[in-house]
DNA sequence: GTATCTGCAAAACATTTGCAATTCT
DNA sequence: AGAATTGCAAATGTTTTGCAGATAC
């Protein structure tokens, strides 16, 4: 996604695209890492010297409310984040801490049990070791 | 469960069955309502009145490294903990904010995309509107 | 020129840590 | 007594809030 295409996005969904908001969802998707908003934050201060956490934060809520970011809550003590709003799951490792993305689609799923209620959003995610720290154990 | 029952299901699980321990055991199991440290707490304090904040964050973290409790990071701000350990979903209302159980076994499920990861822990969550708060809106 | 956005400093809040007191065997 | 458990007080770390200054339209 180009700058250009960033702003259309931001403006479509109701955000005005200045420019720490067009930095922080161009680093959200050009990375994928699912940061923190401290790591967004140590990222971009370099570059936009007078950024501050409030604004991160701020911005981050600003996301989430405008649906175009969804917060992900696989860690007890942070929370990350990730432009990517299709439904997939997530996958943390326990030996390198990274989150990796799955294709997996938890509303594709019937769960008759939900009867009643009205699903708005769906959360998949999957602790376990990754293929490098699995493979690396081995060596 | 009965008293007896906890005391041994914490002792199979390595547990010793002190008197905190075992209450906070049987309140997660008899209120079933996923409740956070603070909640567990305030609840048992005038019980047990010397009890501390700081013995509940010790006792969970203990059952939680003990596998007889998990953690539900369903909500960013605060962990909630549920003693049943068979796989199941978590839903959340957004209106009432209470956490409901749902049948749902994710490690049934072939991911394909899995392919190298080793699952360890599977967490399902759907947030949405439960039924009886929806009932609410329409009267 | 008014509304919005930004950012500093302080506050809030859940959780963790250090250590001393208590309890159990 | 020795080891494990408990609990107070202080520290930590993330996120939120109040408000003032800057920016945009």
């Amino acid at each position: 996604m180009s700058i250009a295409e960033i702003k259309e996005h931001l403006i479509k969904h109701g955000v005005k695209p200045s420019l720490p908001r067009i930095k922080i969802f161009e680093y959200l998707i050009s990375y994928k890492s699912h940061p923190t908003a401290d790591e967004i934050y140590n990222a971009l201060a370099s570059e936009l010297i007078t950024l501050s956490k409030t604004t991160v934060y701020n911005t981050l809520d600003l996301f989430v409310k405008s649906k175009i970011t969804i917060p992900i809550l696989i860690e007890d003590n942070e929370t990350r984040f990730d432009a990517n709003t299709s439904n997939h799951g997530h996958f943390k490792c326990l030996r390198c801490n990274k989150v990796y993305d799955f294709d997996y689609d938890l509303s594709d799923h019937n769960i008759k049990e939900l009867a009643g209620f009205e699903p708005r959003e769906f959360h998949t995610y999957i602790k376990g070791v990754c293929k490098k720290c699995a493979q690396n154990a081995k060596d």
